[in-house]
RNA sequence: CGGGGUGUAGCGCAGCUGGCUAGCGCGCUUGCUUUGGGAGCAAGAGGCCGUCGGUUCGAAUCCGUCCACCCCGACCA
């Protein structure tokens, strides 16, 4: 139970975060540094978020597959960026079965290596291309810094494998699920987010070039919530894997790789959060509809019980995750502080005075307080719950949406950018040097997050650090 | 991995410069009364004082070691 006050999320933004994942019971620490436990309420969470995307990628046409959690040390070396950006955080099996191992083994931090591999093995003609395959696991990283969701040390995700014949082709791929990317953390989650290409410096070990989708949390810091990766043939080449082409002769393939996290978790929770605790996106919420239901007595206990399984029943039927708390060791009071703390979007009270009148009351997660409760007739109920997620799903996306664009700011020189970005993203011209980029992150703190694919300005401008041409816009901000 | 902080009951804390049987609030258990915004009363249960070692007649308290977590840096989905 959650009885203490959590932190106000004004006060200590870090504190909140912490408290809250605990106290809506998500995740709780384990007993291996750096790593989480996943609670059911949590975990049933990534499950919603698993179907929302796995039903975009089956309708983009991949498949899902599994492959090992080990993997030979020297397919890392293979790939002389992808090693060096991976070598310090590798956890390594040196034994097995009581014998040290002849290679040792890495505990996969990403699965590039074993699948192309594979993917060596298997493709031999144009004709078994493309393979777009994607796998749901887990991957562990020897983080030294963690924070439960965002980075752990273990963690949880999707990464979808893909060869192609032609470069073209492959950068499709990648732009095409960065879109699917966009698509969930916009009309799933409720998340704004932008997408954008990586610099130089922020990409991955290995690849020719990274995209992201990068969202705003109530801090205004910038997370990167997904990325899509156009590996040229690095990966091809270091692995082998070609084909012949309709001309009979070898060519390498091109790959691409796209990944996204248990972390999206922490967006939702950092996104849509409040004082009170979680607010979760009616399309992703667990629970959707809680029903409280009141009496005084046991008379009033069998009327409000009757109508409340009656309801309970209607809106299952009609496809409504709802739970109907019923704990008689708790006030309704106590009932409504705890499911705001956990986030549901929608709370149902059924009281005596409902049974008379034919109604129930609805309160709106999104709208703490008497400006979120409505009373309902008990017809048609079912339709007018659908209708109300809907609205406060639409209303978390406006409200997020509003927030991240009253916080980026177009700075008039370099120190009004220093200025920016100590509490919102900066959106500037830059001439795209490793230079400009350091000095930014020397002198704020803050990094690239993207170049974005769209709202570039027709005109080329100079780069606000250091006033060069500069082609392109990119948004510079702290980040998790 | 560097700098700073914290570690005493499930949670939040007190326990001062070394001393008695280690306390308080919340939660938990049982009973009765309650129940439309975090209920009340009564009686209970619950503690290798993070770990290992040292100083001492005596350590939650002093010293050291290690571990974990938090904050700030360097590194990252």
């Amino acid at each position: 139970m959650s009885e203490d006050q959590l932190t106000p999320r004004s006060e200590n933004f870090s504190d909140w975060y912490n408290e809250l994942v605990l106290k809506a019971e998500l995740a709780d620490y384990s007993p291996v540094r750096g790593c989480m436990v996943v609670r059911p309420y949590g975990w049933t969470l990534w499950e919603n978020i698993q179907q929302a995307l796995d039903r975009r990628f089956k309708d983009t046409g991949h498949v899902n597959a599994a492959f090992p959690l080990f993997i030979p040390m020297s397919f890392l070396e293979k790939e002389k960026e992808h090693v060096a950006g991976f070598a310090p955080e590798l956890a390594v099996v040196t034994h097995g079965g009581g014998e040290k191992l002849e290679e040792p083994l890495v505990v996969r931090p990403t699965s590039e290596t074993v699948i192309g591999y594979m993917y060596s093995k298997w493709i031999k003609s144009w004709r078994d291309l493309p393979v777009l395959i994607n796998q749901w696991g887990n991957v562990v990283r020897w983080e030294l810094r963690t924070k439960l969701f965002l980075r752990t040390a273990e963690f949880y995700w999707q990464e979808g494998h893909t060869a192609h014949a032609t470069e073209q082709e492959a950068r499709e791929e990648t732009l095409r699920m960065l879109g699917v990317y966009a698509d969930f953390a916009i009309n799933e989650a409720a998340i704004p987010v932008v997408q954008g290409i990586k610099s130089e410096t922020e990409k991955f070990a290995g690849a020719v070039m990274s995209t992201t989708i990068e969202a705003m949390m109530g801090d205004t810091k910038a997370l990167q919530s997904g990325t899509s990766h156009y590996l040229g043939q690095n990966f091809a080449k270091a692995f082998d894997i070609q084909y012949v082409d309709q001309n009979n002769t070898q060519q390498f393939c091109h790959t691409t790789s796209w990944g996204l996290s248990t972390r999206m978790i922490g967006a939702i929770i950092m996104t849509h959060g409040d004082d009170k605790g979680l607010i979760l996106p009616p399309r992703l919420a667990p629970i959707q509809v809680v029903i409280v239901p009141i009496y005084k007595n046991a008379d009033e206990k069998s009327v409000v019980m009757a109508v409340t399984d009656r309801v309970f029943q209607e809106l299952k039927t009609a496809g409504i995750r709802l739970k109907v708390d019923d704990r008689e060791e708790v006030t309704p009071g106590f009932k409504y502080n705890d499911w705001e703390m956990r986030g549901v979007p929608l709370r149902m009270e059924i009281g005596p005075k409902d049974v008379e009148k034919n109604s129930v009351a609805l309160a709106r997660r999104d709208r703490p307080g008497k400006e979120g409760k409505t009373f309902v007739s008990q017809e048609k109920l079912a339709a007018t719950v659908a209708e109300m997620l809907t609205t406060i799903q639409a209303a978390l996306l406006e409200r997020a949406t509003a927030f991240r664009d009253a916080n980026i700011h177009t700075p008039k020189d370099y120190e009004d950018l220093k200025q920016i970005v100590q509490n919102g993203w900066a959106f500037s011209y830059w001439c795209e040097s490793k230079a400009c980029e350091a000095k930014v992150k020397e002198d704020t703190k803050a990094s690239t997050r993207c170049i974005p694919l769209a709202g570039q300005p027709e005109q080329a401008g100079n780069c606000i650090v250091c006033g060069a041409p500069a082609k392109r816009k990119v948004y510079f901000a702290k980040s998790y």
